[in-house]
RNA sequence: GUCCGGAUAGUGUAGAGGCCUAUCAUGAAGCCCUGUCGAGGCUUCGACCCGGGUUCGACUCCCGGUCCGGGCGCCA
């Protein structure tokens, strides 16, 4: 059984006189003496139940009188269309009962009316979201996650779990977060890297994942967490402009169906989203440096990674979503494949809007010599791989994928200042709870 | 890690050595009001991060700490 009959969205001034249920939490009380306005809200929006003195039993005045902002409540009655009323309707109530009182004062106003800082809207998260243009946020990133898993379901795509509880670093460059695992010691996968790739030997051929992935990095910016949702995807027989062309419809679908489907959630948020058009120019490495180095102090040399304040110079020049591709082999990780004529050049490419990096990825290495040649290049132990390079024993395809942090794509596409914001329980540095 | 800025009622703020028994808004409690829609009016309640120092006197200045925000770094 379901309480509510409606929210608050499904009703209509043509629904006059039809008995309704609404379940949701108190949001404003306006008393006027002789009437009372009870705005009730609920995940769909609002609706105004008008309490008359005269017409209306007192018992039922009288709760409406005292009850606390954000109490929970039930409220039957009947729809009564009334131009005066906002949405052009106003529930005239039987019954309303308090399923749920609100303790006073509260942590922070869900009304939107009086700020908070983000620290204290992520300690009392439970209010923060109770304001619609929080919540819109993160309709539009169930949005977003729905359109990728449609895209790629519809490209062939098989949806995948890995696990997050794994024994090895999946690329030595990050930290990671070790746990006790019984008698073992285990760590937070950092990425689902080595089991996609595992399972194009397996002959899967098309994967994707949305998932968690966990770096164990201090860094303390707008655009980083411990935590983070990613979404990966790998695909056999495909080299890197394969799947960039992939990325880029993913990204360009993506905001498409959220400016179709979230119209009412780009209006909260005072968006007008514009989708970014496919193809996604490309940059190399090469010019990407030149831009970079431009009206620049200490230039960036060839082989260095591009740092922040580069980032923004090429962003700037570049003004919407672009590639950064033909990456020196030497700063990419040891799956990368090398180009085949000039070894020093890596198949690895980065998705970047202009305020930051979206996504990178590549054709993968999959010749196991080259792979375990690569691995102690940068100084690995190949022997801590070993459930990994099996996989390349007994035929591996060629493949090449990619992962995309989705806090960053929803950050970016609706310009939020804070990956905080785009993130319901946020994970950084200090950040355990809630 | 480092540099810059900050910490005042539940929330968001004003404050520049005595003006502070601390401003405003929001909120809460109560009262008035029949169409509010950030309703309005009146009354009441509620705060200077912690420790040390300077000074006759510190919310204010100095030192240390804690926490928060931002830049960079680290990080793909």
């Amino acid at each position: 059984m379901i309480l509510r009959t409606h929210y608050s969205g499904d009703i209509r001034p043509e629904m006059a006189g039809a008995e309704v249920s609404l379940a949701g939490w108190a949001h404003e009380i306006r008393d006027l003496g002789g009437i009372c306005f009870l705005v009730l809200r609920d995940r769909e929006g609002f609706a105004q139940v008008t309490l008359v003195a005269k017409k209306v039993d007192k018992g039922l005045m009288e709760t409406v009188r005292h009850l606390s902002r954000e109490t929970i409540v039930l409220v039957k009655g009947n729809v009564k269309a009334e131009q005066k009323a906002p949405r052009g309707y106003e529930i005239i109530p039987t019954e309303i009962k308090v399923l749920s009182k609100a303790e006073s004062p509260l942590p922070m106003d869900p009304t939107g009316k009086v700020g908070a800082d983000l620290d204290t809207r992520l300690d009392s998260r439970f209010v923060d979201l109770r304001r619609p243009s929080v919540l819109a946020v993160f309709r539009i990133e169930s949005a977003v996650m729905r359109s990728l898993r449609d895209f790629f379901y519809e490209n062939g795509f098989i949806e995948v779990c890995t696990p997050k509880i794994v024994a090895t670093a999946t690329e030595g460059g990050t930290a990671l977060f070790p746990i006790s695992y019984f008698d073992k010691e285990a760590f937070l996968n950092q990425s689902p890297q080595l089991y996609k790739q595992i399972l194009m030997s397996a002959g899967l051929d098309r994967v994707f994942e949305i998932g968690a992935i966990f770096r164990a990095e201090e860094h303390d910016t707008r655009r980083h967490l411990n935590e983070a949702v990613s979404i990966d995807v790998e695909v056999s027989f495909a080299d890197h402009h394969e799947v960039m062309r992939l990325l880029e419809e993913a990204v360009a679908r993506a905001y498409k169906y959220v400016s179709q489907s979230c119209t009412n959630y780009l209006d909260v948020l005072e968006i007008e989203l514009e989708v970014p058009k496919t193809p996604f120019r490309r940059v190399t490495y090469t010019q990407a440096l030149e831009m970079a180095n431009e009206n620049r102090t200490t230039e960036i040399e060839w082989g260095d990674d591009l740092d922040t304040e580069a980032e923004k110079t090429i962003g700037k020049a570049v003004g919407e979503h672009y590639f950064i591709t033909e990456w020196p082999t030497e700063i990419k990780p040891y799956y990368t494949q090398p180009e085949e004529e000039r070894p020093e050049i890596s198949k690895g490419f980065d998705l970047m809007h202009p305020k930051m990096e979206l996504a990178s990825g590549a054709q993968r290495v999959h010749d196991y010599d080259l792979l375990v040649k690569r691995i102690k290049d940068q100084g690995m132990d190949p022997d801590g791989f070993e459930f990994y390079l099996r996989s390349f024993m007994y035929g591996m395809p060629p493949h090449a994928g990619w992962g995309l942090g989705l806090g960053r794509v929803v950050l970016t596409m609706l310009d939020l200042e804070n990956i905080r914001d785009a993130v319901l329980f946020p994970r950084d540095r200090r950040r355990l709870v809630p």
